[in-house]
DNA sequence: TCCAGAATCCAACCTAGGTCGGGTTACGGG
DNA sequence: CCCGTAACCCGACCTAGGTTGGATTCTGGA
């Protein structure tokens, strides 16, 4: 079985965009123990206030990450796709902060937290490329903390596609100005902290104004330069750009 | 010297909370090389942008990371204070995705980047402590998204007030219900996404109903139980309980 | 194929919080 | 001790976005 057939193809492609990788490196993530399964879409993978002893790798489908309010307020906190290292956060920190859910059907493996602990100690390559993996997933937080508290809608939304854009093209799932986005416009307004109505009013804008295309579930940015202008979008904070080596 | 004396100390304290570090932990880490330096009050300590080869410690004092938009809004997304590793983030990450900026005048400690990786992987209780110290940092900035996102502005300046009187009273800064905190008004407009008049009305709301009594800079919390409910407050977040020791 | 439920879209109205233009108080430096 | 600046405070008014109550269109089963 070559690396790019392996289970945990998707989690390597992800790390290896953090850090520099060599053979031992890339055998040792893929003989982590870990087990697949099939989440139905919305079901949840991790829930507030639990206590997992596995970590959670998205192997195929989306999933995201919210925290629910007194209100009864729901805030999403980011989406993932494919490759990515969803749950480090909540089986590191030992009691989950926060809900993890499916957003369409999903393929996760599962690993014990325990054996990633261990690798990432045992071969630092691999261990900073992890850590990297999370501070990168803090970076995106602060961006999203900007943006539900100082931009105004459209700017909100606006940003909201362009980050879309920028990582679906990144991880292989769709061009940059053209994607499938498996979202409703209820679960843009948890994104962006504004209504569902006000999102609709704020996507008919962008449409009208040229900047966007949407049919039903898919997007066409015909603009990327003026709705990345008027999304406020630098791409800086998703640090694409910056791999290292280990000191 | 005592470890109590050393000028790392508050480091050592604050990453004595994530694991259990032996004596030989503990002297490795006040032997790490480091500067130190007093920062003038509103002076920065890292831009946006920039390349720091040194992260950062704050040994006394206080600090807050923030980010401009584009409209010239600011968000701030954290407050520190003593022990804080306020920059882990950004030197790690190689490039700042936000700035860091010293609230009052603080005294920090500059660590080279190179050796804090070197030490957190050779000694793994430690390099443990600081990947959860990161762990804890981005789970405050979830909060704070779902707090300028989903909350509305009372509630939004009671979490605020609790977090501050929670955070202040585990550093040994002030007790729970009556602390000194050296933020402007504007400031704390820039935490939660309002306006500093609003928070002025909302900050007179919360004095007028008996929840709290402000003078200039200190708050007393007359009714702790009333406020972290107005405030929809649960320490939770903040993952001072689970202490862990490294498998 | 049809039907039920979910998602989108829409217009009329409302309100939390923003904006504007002040006055007042605290405080550090000379 | 005085003065200039920064912070606080206040009321009148305004607006971005929320709320309500729909009509319309999709979609996935049976």
């Amino acid at each position: 079985m070559t690396s790019s057939e392996h289970t945990l193809a998707p989690m390597l492609r992800k790390l290896g965009k953090w850090a520099v990788l060599d053979k031992q490196d890339e055998q040792a993530l893929l003989a982590l123990p870990h087990e697949t399964r099939t989440i139905g879409k919305g079901n949840y993978i991790v829930r507030d206030g639990d206590t997992p002893t596995r970590s959670c790798v998205l192997l195929s489908g989306f999933a995201y990450r919210h925290k629910l309010v007194g209100n009864g307020g729901r805030q999403i906190l980011s989406v993932h796709m494919s490759g990515d290292v969803v749950d480090l956060q909540n089986s590191l920190l030992r009691v989950a902060d926060h809900d993890v859910q499916a957003l369409t059907e999903a393929v996760v493996a599962f690993i014990p937290v325990d054996a990633v602990k261990e690798l990432a100690f045992a071969r630092p390559a691999l261990g900073m490329a992890m850590w990297y993996d999370t501070l990168v997933d803090a970076s995106v937080h602060r961006e999203w903390t900007a943006n539900v508290g100082r931009r105004d809608a459209r700017t909100r939304m606006a940003h909201l596609l362009c980050e879309f854009g920028v990582r679906l093209h990144d991880a292989g799932l769709g061009s940059l100005c053209s994607y499938e986005m498996p979202m409703t416009q209820e679960q843009l307004a948890d994104c962006t902290g504004l209504t569902p109505v006000h999102v609709n009013r704020t996507l008919k804008g962008l449409d009208r104004d040229g900047l966007t295309q949407r049919t039903l579930r898919s997007v066409a940015i015909r603009d990327w330069d003026s709705l990345a202008k008027a999304g406020d979008f630098d791409t800086r904070y998703l640090h694409l750009a910056d791999k290292q080596a280990l000191a």
